[in-house]
RNA sequence: GCCGGGGUGGGGUAGUUGGUUAUCCUACGGGACUGUGGAUCCCGCGACUCGGGUUCGAAUCUCGGCCCCGGCCCCA
């Protein structure tokens, strides 16, 4: 019988494992000195959770099954919507700004490719209530210092407000219905085919015109003057302008400029309902997007009183995948330091019980347990990397000692047990 | 869902105009070698992704499945 794994998924193995925690670890680092908490949600919920959010359709991308008791459930495929359920849940009479973090997987039906997974990892955030340019702004600002903390340098972050092409087409009556099948193209963006639904739709030229030339409007701040011209007319959008121009104010007051303005941005779905953002990582290729997030209005959907958040998730895979691109996988530590090796069978309990000291004082120690000969212990020892191999013989013990041998250098020499571990400690500290 | 490239011991590979026992490196187990050679040498273990077809004969040609890689669609 040969089980292989299920398409899509992965099996990490130590060193990658490794290399993750890694990651892991500095963004609940950053994440926390930002002052947001973790919380954990169930990995699998009521699929109408997210069908509610996202629509029937989705179902088709969704692992979803019924359980015994005949309910619909589905395995989380992102973690905004178990986020505001729980809040909702839980949280909703409590203090604001809420600042919450999260880390876990996710699971989803595709066609798997570079970047891409039917098991995945998302680390994110959601700063519920207090919204304001200032709390967008932090948030931006700490996705950036995320990734500055990772080593990443080769990313673009691209900042955009919805309420500037909305107040456009506010401004020219286009019903609702129609304005999100218009975003939907506009996020895609692909002008030719956008200029045909405007026509199709018979949006009058003029709006037209505005539209496409927002669109194409990415580049630095002085991108915002230009728009600002064009947009005069809505006042709806100019106030979008003008609140996503404070942002950027703030941003750089948080230290952080290097960011590209993108009227273009739309992300498809309509509770988003103000500034949004993503990150590119150009190295990876067709999934090159390693972030994204917005200020959105999910809460409500949900049945909650109207609060909204904003948020953004990384792809955890994907940064994982820059880092090391990046060439920055810092030298990964090693798996044991100290090898015991008795040298003969009869000294076995003498070497466990030298092992067992060693461990208690947090050095990582082997030990020999299927009674190898020496010189194969030794050749074990060298191919795991450990600095030393502590000989444990009966002519040394008699004087209550040790050989302890330095794997580099060859060299060796004898150590009264008692002194064994303050040994150890010093000279792995002095390497 | 679509297009293209792949799949040989645990890891990395050679071999593919069909033809003995499928190559080499590494890892692993044992030995030469009993408190010390981590070197060297010897021995061992272990693979043609799965199924059908063509053929006297298939890792090799062919069809299909599975899985991987790149791209398209999608991407909450």
């Amino acid at each position: 019988m040969d089980i292989q794994r299920p398409r899509g998924t992965r099996d990490f193995l130590f060193e990658e494992m490794k290399e993750r925690k890694e990651i892991e670890t500095t963004l609940r680092r950053v994440f926390e000195t930002y002052g947001y908490g973790e919380i954990k949600t169930p990995l699998f919920e009521d699929l109408a959770l997210f069908t509610m959010k996202s629509g029937e359709g989705i179902v088709e991308q969704i692992y979803n099954f019924q359980d015994k008791g005949g309910r619909d459930l589905a395995l989380r495929p992102e973690l905004t919507a178990p986020v505001a359920r729980l809040y909702i849940n839980e949280l909703q009479k409590s203090p604001k700004p809420l600042k919450m973090y999260y880390f876990g997987s996710c699971f989803r039906y595709e066609r798997p490719q570079k970047g891409r997974w039917r098991q995945f990892w998302q680390m994110g955030c959601e700063l519920i209530g207090g919204k304001s340019p200032e709390s967008e702004a932090e948030i931006i600002a700490m996705a950036t210092h995320s990734l500055e903390e990772l080593g990443l340098t080769d990313f673009e972050i691209h900042i955009g407000n919805l309420g500037i092409i909305r107040g456009i087409l506010d401004q020219a009556d286009v019903e609702k219905g129609v304005q999100d099948i218009i975003m939907a193209i506009i996020d895609k963006g692909e002008i030719d085919e956008l200029l045909k639904t405007l026509n199709e739709l018979k949006i009058d030229p003029k709006t037209s015109e505005i539209l496409l030339t927002l669109v194409g409007l990415v580049g630095h701040r002085e991108i915002i003057k230009e728009a600002s011209e064009i947009i005069k007319d809505s006042p709806e959008s100019v106030e979008a302008l003008e609140e996503l121009e404070e942002l950027l104010d703030i941003l750089e007051a948080f230290g952080f400029s290097n960011y590209t303005v993108n009227l273009g941005i739309a992300r498809g779905l309509d509770y988003y309902s103000g500034i949004v953002f993503e990150i590119y990582a150009r190295s990876l290729g067709a999934q090159k997007q390693i972030s994204g997030g917005g200020t959105y209005n999910l809460i409500e959907i949900f049945g909650g009183e109207k609060v909204e958040s904003t948020g953004f998730a990384f792809g955890f895979d994907r940064l994982v995948e820059c880092v090391r691109q990046c060439g920055r996988a810092k030298s990964l530590p090693k798996t044991v330091d100290v090898y015991v090796a008795p040298i003969s069978k009869e000294l076995k309990l003498k070497a466990f019980e030298v092992a067992q000291i060693l461990r208690k004082n947090s050095i990582k120690t082997e030990v020999d347990l299927v009674g190898r000969k020496l010189k194969k212990i030794l050749s074990l020892a060298n191919n795991l990397q450990a600095d030393y191999v502590i000989l444990v013989g009966e002519r040394d013990l008699e004087e209550g000692k040790v050989t302890m041998k330095d794997m580099e250098s060859g060299k060796q020499e004898l150590v009264e047990i008692e002194s064994l571990t303050q040994e150890i400690k010093e000279l792995l500290k002095a390497a």
